[in-house]
DNA sequence: CATGAATGAGTGTTCATTCAT
DNA sequence: CATGAATGAACACTCATTCAT
């Protein structure tokens, strides 16, 4: 940013381009967004833009970040209100909350998240990660015969990118015939809540079974037999 | 496509076409790749490729295409040998395959996948659910205890796009030192097989529960903490 | 200049923009000054700037009056004590005045000066001219054997010139290995001491020769043989 | 540049934008000449341009270029009938070439020559020293007696300068009715001619004055006095 | 059919200047 | 009077697409 905009006037102006830009995107897409559509909806000059963000690029590291800051709030305001529930109402509640916070905006989200790799939205996903990670523990300090305690990075890095993505291309469906919202909800609950409680010994009478890769070649060496 | 190649040269300048186009996103990116390069890295000029291809996006399409057929023959070639093995191992060398699959070719399939929504890569998608859907099926016909056999469409998406785009976005990940290949797939292993095998009556005391959504249509605010 | 700075607020403004005119044109050269760093630089605002300067060319305008003075006001310092020396002295004196005016503040003056053509400079080199024209008629009363009178316009103008850009130019140069400033005072002192001293009879024996020029019709008409 | 014409058309192109880009900048001047504009003068799109100077300093570098290569070609034309006259003559010869040069094709040399600095030509100014360091060479050879054999880059460095920036700010007077050209010419002419003749015992009896420096502080050391 | 030079609309960005506060 | 946010015309440069050869 170019200048720090310490008066109101300034603050909302950088508010009103950063919506705008959200706007821009959300309607036309990321690659289809200029500097001047975007001052136009903000109904500013573009040299007004370039006054408080040095460049496009700028710009969309703004928007980013409220994407980062907005998921963050979100998680916030919905987790304490589900760390008394079962694992499946925490699971499903979140997901609703996912859902709602993907669609909402005119899809500004979406079409944000979309781009993930090209703007910096990495960011955003691994510090959605670290809430979910926190929210897990919270919750297992209350329910420790529920969850297992030992997750590490990779359970809420799968986790998160699943349902993420998953919800992402449901919404970015041009046809939703096949099963509506709330079927999606309850597949992903089943699936994440399941995998959340695995490795507790739930099936006492499962037999052990040891299994090798199907096609261990392909130069990972020492992938040794697991025992599930 | 304006020509239907009919002539033998005439298709091989479509393929080197296409593999030229794969290989100047794979390198410069979906955004930088400009048909010139394409034309050079294919030792034709422009204007041949416009003989070709109607416009840079019948190009993209065409690419796309292959990439659907190329997914849809990896499943084919991989299904077979693992539909004797258990649910876990039929999971897991699925996501070997796929790992090898997205990285392979010097990560063109992983640009290509990043922008699903940008090229129409959800009929690609959409197709390898409907083989994984398959394969489900006939792995059931021989394992009737271990798996449901009412899969509905759902299922297949949450997999799919689960699995996919955790993939995707792990082999993005600047850095992987958090955890390496192995430990994402029994991640993702567990995971999915855990869901492929849920809906079986795991616990009977669990259902007899009433949820209602807190507010079921476009339900924003205070979704309540639900009793299951 | 817009106004009349009748009051000591404003004529500090003015001087305090036109110094800081110079100093951004002397760091970020001519090509790259913008009004509102100038107003920056003097503490001030665009706005102000825009009060007492119509525009940036008022502005630069301003700036060149004051180098015009200055060049005047250096002459006029160093002429009277060199009045007594010999012509060597006196013009060797001259240059070493002219370099260290012109390699002053931060080189701000070459930096103007290398834009001659482009403000209006001319007049200075004019002034400057003249002035160089009555120290010679001052030198020449007192030295009536070593100088001729009839100086007419066209020897200030050349020496001058000569002096000036070839000074600028040494001052210009990235690299000034080859000969160091004294030597290149030393040079031109003897070829300007030379050519003032010039048109007395200095070798009676010069055999008169009759030359016709090397191309003479490129245009210019009647350039007849000229007697040497 | 871009691409190596190496068709003759393509050459054809190359030139009519350089040959364009030097009428556009003789008449607009260099800091008002546009891409856009010099295309539209070759008749040719902006984008052909680019497809031969990989930018706008590229096309202004090709124009320096032959700049250089015909100043060179002048003075190479000019030498040869010169080196059997006497010096005044060989001056004078050069001094109306380099007239007739600078007011050549519509004066666009004097708007290159007038930046200098900012666009590279140094490098042509002392590529013409160095051409000017041969003809005195070439012709001492055959003028012994007539002129110092010693000349160091410093005189080079004088005389052109002097001449060229002389010459340059002559023609660029919006009023030339002091004196003509022709006048200007012999000016130089003494000048140089007896710069170059100088250091030969001419008088005898000229005392040896031992001077020093007018203003000796400016922080210039050892400038020792100087025998004269 | 093949070629690749030519096109020109479109984009990001700058900066002299104005004017509401 | 001073301020500096706002303006928007102007410019360098790109690249999908065409078409004369």
């Amino acid at each position: 940013m170019r200048k720090k905009p310490v008066q109101q006037r300034s603050q909302q102006m950088v508010d009103a381009l950063i919506e705008a830009a959200g706007q821009v995107i959300a309607e036309r897409g990321l690659e289809h967004f200029t500097t001047v559509q975007v001052a136009e909806r903000a109904n500013v000059s573009v040299g007004s833009l370039y006054q408080y963000f040095a460049n496009k690029d700028a710009l969309l590291a703004a928007l980013v970040d409220r994407l980062n800051r907005e998921m963050g709030e979100m998680v916030s305001r919905i987790a304490p209100s589900l760390l008394q529930a079962d694992p499946q109402t925490l699971v499903r509640g979140l997901l609703h909350a996912a859902f709602d916070f993907l669609g909402g905006r005119e899809g500004l989200y979406m079409e944000l998240l979309r781009n993930w790799y090209r703007l910096d939205i990495q960011r955003s996903l691994h510090r959605f990660e670290q809430q979910m990670l926190e929210i897990t523990r919270a919750y297992a300090l209350t329910h420790v015969a529920d969850l297992r305690l030992d997750h590490g990075p990779a359970k809420g890095f799968v986790i998160i990118n699943s349902v993420v993505f998953t919800l992402l291309r449901y919404l970015s469906l041009p046809n939703r015939a096949l099963f509506d919202r709330d079927r999606l909800v309850e597949e992903l609950t089943t699936m994440v809540a399941g995998y959340l409680s695995a490795g507790r010994p739930r099936n006492p009478r499962s037999k052990a079974a040891t299994v090798t890769r199907a096609k261990p070649g392909t130069g990972r060496s020492k992938r040794n037999p697991v025992r599930i």
